[in-house]
DNA sequence: GCTTCCTGTATTGTCAACATAATCACGGCA
DNA sequence: TGCCGTGATTATGTTGACAATACAGGAAGC
């Protein structure tokens, strides 16, 4: 028998709430600003998300918590959530660790890698290269995104793969909050020449890429350029008054 | 006028809710977890949580949570959260992590320690020392820990301070979980011989002393033991039977 | 004697209302 | 005309009660 315990109002299909529904509008908030669809600094009303999603405003509440644990979200103390906006500092400071890690990674995959792990990643840099030619931008991203990701995957390490993909999650934000263009290409020639020093068994080399790769990256979201000016004082700070 | 606005119960000299409290019990945890008061499998029931420390259920909740995510408690949907029991899989997983973050640091830092930083490192290596030497292994065992943690902020890396922190709290689980004893002296050794190398700016060395330390943390965790047994198929298995 | 089912209890998950703090709009005032 | 104080509104933080689920002990059946 199915359980309609429910008063009469609305029959729970899709459960309506629960930890279930907290992952499902957690994955869905984390999807929007991966499309860029939430930009830095958008807020994230209880009310609003409680009845977009038909749940209550505690399950958001927890969603916001996890979102916050992760920093793609700010939590501002009585002043509710929004979509975070990483510093060009903590940003340079996540690339840093993406290298690190990434790097670990990749010499741990060159010792390691089995004949099937490097066709899924030839596979996945494919199906990104693919995405990009027919000009579909946001799967290519999303894909460039899944080949790091699959890297610590195929690892086998699902505490760095996590921590990794934490870290990745976090790059769109920054090419947002710092006025980069999101590259067109992101990488593909990187990812293949790392994928062919990974087959070649070339751990120096597969370490010297990602380095190469993840700074080309740093640049192209253009860290360098100042942060953008959020204040009304420092827009028109002196240099702008005087002029 | 202090703002005496809760009714008259009790007037909240200390914030007994909120954001606050919930930190206070997220550490008054981690720190009974450090200091091995509790251990793999603890079973951390939210009422009496919320009792013993003056807060409601929902602030216990969210710290608990907040637990959940660093994996140093484990939520399992409606039975409630236990203090977590890495598996042997799990623990080196986080070894392997700690190695390329690690390395990672004092690469860094053996470029750009400057001699207050070095000076810092000796400091919390001496303490240390002076807390294995009086027998207090309790007190060593936290300073040694926050050696780790010092390397990371040296580093001017506040993301990979933050993840690594994460990580060097699950330690203690691991050694309780496999029966590892708690080295005696925990490195010390290690410690000021990765600081020489630093002070020599020898990157290479640096790196190789740090690989050499978490090698030894592992195997004096005792991490090639097999896992207890947990279930009674395990302990009862064909091999028991037969004899 | 052992297993199986059932009932009572304890614990967690969920929700809706209340209290508190911040934001916004309006009107007075220099 | 621009600024500041004030009040209304909105949003958040918190609490307590309710519902659903899992656990434990005991009774009945094999």
């Amino acid at each position: 028998m199915a359980k309609q315990s429910t008063p009469a109002g609305r029959a729970r299909r899709a459960p309506d709430s629960g930890p279930a529904a907290e992952q499902r509008i957690l994955a869905a908030i984390q999807e929007a600003i991966f499309d860029h669809r939430l930009g830095p600094g958008a807020k994230l009303k209880e009310l609003a998300l409680a009845e977009l999603f038909h749940v209550s405003r505690g399950t958001v509440r927890a969603a916001l918590a996890r979102l916050g644990h992760t920093k793609l979200v700010e939590l501002r103390l009585n002043r509710g959530a929004v979509v975070a906006s990483p510093s060009a500092d903590e940003s340079r400071q996540i690339f840093e660790a993406r290298c690190a890690i990434e790097c670990a990674l990749v010499a741990k995959l060159a010792a390691a890698a089995s004949r099937s792990d490097l066709k899924a990643l030839r596979d996945c840099v494919a199906s990104e290269k693919a995405s990009y030619a027919r000009g579909d931008e946001r799967t290519g991203l999303r894909l460039s995104i899944d080949f790091h990701c699959k890297l610590a995957e195929l690892a086998g390490n699902a505490v760095l793969a996590r921590i990794l993909e934490e870290l990745v999650a976090r790059t769109p934000l920054i090419a947002l909050t710092h006025g980069g263009r999101v590259p067109s290409t992101c990488g593909v020639d990187d990812h293949l020449a790392l994928i062919e020093a990974l087959a070649r068994r070339d751990a120096r080399r597969a370490g010297e890429l990602m380095r190469e790769h993840i700074g080309h990256l740093e640049l192209q979201l253009n860290l360098q350029w100042p942060e953008p000016t959020r204040t009304l004082a420092e827009a028109f700070g002196p240099r702008a008054v005087a002029a």
